[in-house]
DNA sequence: CGTCGTTACTACAGAAACCGACATAACAGT
DNA sequence: ACTGTTATGTCGGTTTCTGTAGTAACGACG
């Protein structure tokens, strides 16, 4: 029925790499997310509106983040907000490393 | 200024990168290409003949690549080889910078 | 209170990216 | 000549991603 296992279910794409990375050690609302990685990634990603909750519906989909109550601020507040689960942390752990190996073979070839 | 060629920006995928860092130090032909990029992404990225060639088309539309005449070993052979233009391994550089970025703000995160 | 500016999210149409299946062609081994 | 492997081209469809436009809550001001 379902292919368990540690594959991951979506390409993980600079974009989604760096809203996870947002999460880490904060929960965080999807705007805000956006402006940081924004400025993280020195403007060179820079998400609008339909890419930004696309993305984070489909991250949601592959159980990398899940919404939580955030703050709770002002109920009627709009705003949602996201952690990131065990699965996402681990992913996240495991994309790094490869993004280290890649790195490294970019160096050894002189590419900086 | 740009006599040689209305060059579309494009955007920079796992696909692209990979297939760029694979010319950074040979040229090459598709097919290695595609086995080299299938190796080196730990298979997460299997380019298929439709996926292969339809980006190295859209790499060489862009500028990036451009097809060479390659070691020139036998005249009749199929092969295609390319080799990254002075924009390609600009762009790859550039890439490459953003990535490293992204992992300095990952360690920063304590995510290893 | 009303309207203005900012924050924050939603919905959707369309473009870009990707893939599988098929077709073609050179070539190497038998 | 036949067969398998290498290598590329093309076509049709699906999935993935993006921009635009719109909605909604909120604070500040007069």
């Amino acid at each position: 029925m379902s292919p368990t296992g540690p594959e991951t279910p979506i390409r993980i794409t600079p974009a989604f790499f760096f809203l996870l990375l947002t999460l880490v050690d904060s929960e965080c609302h999807g705007y805000a997310m956006a402006k940081e990685v924004a400025e993280r990634s020195g403007g060179s990603i820079d998400l609008g509106p339909g890419s930004l909750y696309w993305s984070l519906g489909r991250l949601a989909d592959a159980g990398l983040i899940e919404e939580s109550g955030g703050p709770a601020e002002s109920a009627r507040s709009r705003r949602r907000y996201y952690r990131l689960t065990g699965l996402g942390r681990t992913t996240l752990r495991r994309e790094t490393e490869t993004l280290s190996k890649v790195l490294s073979f970019a160096r050894a070839k002189r590419v900086l």
